[in-house]
DNA sequence: GCCATGTTTGTAAACGTTAACTAACATAAG
DNA sequence: CTTATGTTAGTTAACGTTTACAAACATGGC
């Protein structure tokens, strides 16, 4: 083994997080071992606990990083001031092409920690899913405020089904990517259940039937 | 060591099915183990072995028996002639008092099945899926031939947005199983999503807006 | 500039535990 | 007697983790 390469702690803890995700992706959270994440930064297994207390802690950084780096994939569609369901729809288009970037570990890692008996994993997984529902909640509330969403939606029941179309669109397409292609049938879903947020008689802004993804 | 009981093939092997779904339920597929089962059974480990050939053949009874008895729960909601949407709603209702009733093993075994490598075991989760969707599609579909469904509907959409809508809630639920009740969350999703299949305008057969659960 | 000292980052080898699974032998039932 | 259903006692392999030691790096005193 030739040249010993020397890294400093925060690299190395980054490479040890990006060797979980590729792992858990690539084989479920069976395959999150220290002996694999070792081989892939390519160091023995000890060195591995120099940067990291315990496997624990990297499902910890793993969840975190989900987290950070799904909130930044779709804060471009969260921050604009359009209408409430354009916001939702790119929302959604950016939602689905970062799930198929990162071959569906977010859903992944929410699937597993739901079943984690340890209360630090459980939470954190819990606090991103409350996290998610509470930002789709809030804009159908302030669609609400602006009349461009029906009064008679309750967002909180509202962000629960747009969190759900994304969970078993990535459910089929993990079962077989090829015959149920994410994008595809986000967009038919949410065709459809948007019209359940839009007027129903009462006046209302406009939002076009016809523009949209496609 | 009291009386060594002898128990057929076909007793035991319910048994080991039994077993393997108590243990997933109180601590996720990690939880399943030959030792866990044979302990819960009461007999040996190497007794186990005399009537399953693999803990593979478990895990593909375990996901036989939670598709038998899921449709057999539901099924009273499906076979009756009454107006779409109202099966639909008796659907949704029996299928959330099942997750409850069982602990909510069904969405853990899909959401293991789905990132298993064994070709076996993920296809026996997504034929379980596939049946479900074709189930709910088909209701849908003949609500639009009665007219009590809006014809704008896709009926595979809408299949897809329904099982969504219940992994959300049973996402959430397993998270934290008092502050969101399943029953409860299932309801006003259901409140709202049902506003996307009825008429928009067009003639149709009527569906009471106050019927329904509770 | 050089070198003694301390810290960081690495390795090799092993630890105790647990997993799925098996072979050899025992015994109740038909 | 034969067969189906058990047990006891083991195997092999993988797991997370720790220990003892080595090499790279930083730095302050001379």
């Amino acid at each position: 083994m030739a040249t010993r390469t020397r890294l400093d702690h925060q690299t190395r803890q980054h490479q040890i997080v990006e060797a979980a995700r590729d792992l858990i992706a690539s084989g479920g959270l069976d395959a999150l071992t220290i002996r694999g994440i070792a081989s892939k930064v390519g160091v023995t297994e000890a060195a591995i606990y120099r940067h990291v207390d315990s496997k624990e802690e990297v499902i910890l950084l793993l969840i975190q990083e989900v987290e950070e780096s799904l909130f930044h994939a779709i804060s471009r569609a969260t921050r604009s001031d359009r209408h409430a369901l354009e916001r939702l729809e790119h929302m959604l288009q950016l939602h689905v092409s970062y799930v198929e970037l990162r071959q569906g570990i977010s859903f992944i890692v929410i699937a597993e920690a739901a079943q984690f008996e340890e209360p630090k994993v459980r939470s954190a997984g819990r606090r991103l899913v409350e996290k998610y529902l509470s930002l789709v909640s809030e804009i159908i509330a302030q669609g609400i405020e602006r009349d461009e969403v029906s009064k008679s939606v309750f967002p909180d029941a509202a962000a629960m089904i747009f969190f759900g179309m994304i969970q078993s669109a990535v459910t089929r397409w993990l079962f077989d990517p090829s015959t149920h292609p994410l994008g595809e049938n986000a967009v038919s879903m949410w065709k459809l259940f948007r019209t359940s947020l839009e007027f129903s008689g009462e006046d209302s802004n406009r939002y076009s039937q016809e523009d949209g993804m496609n």
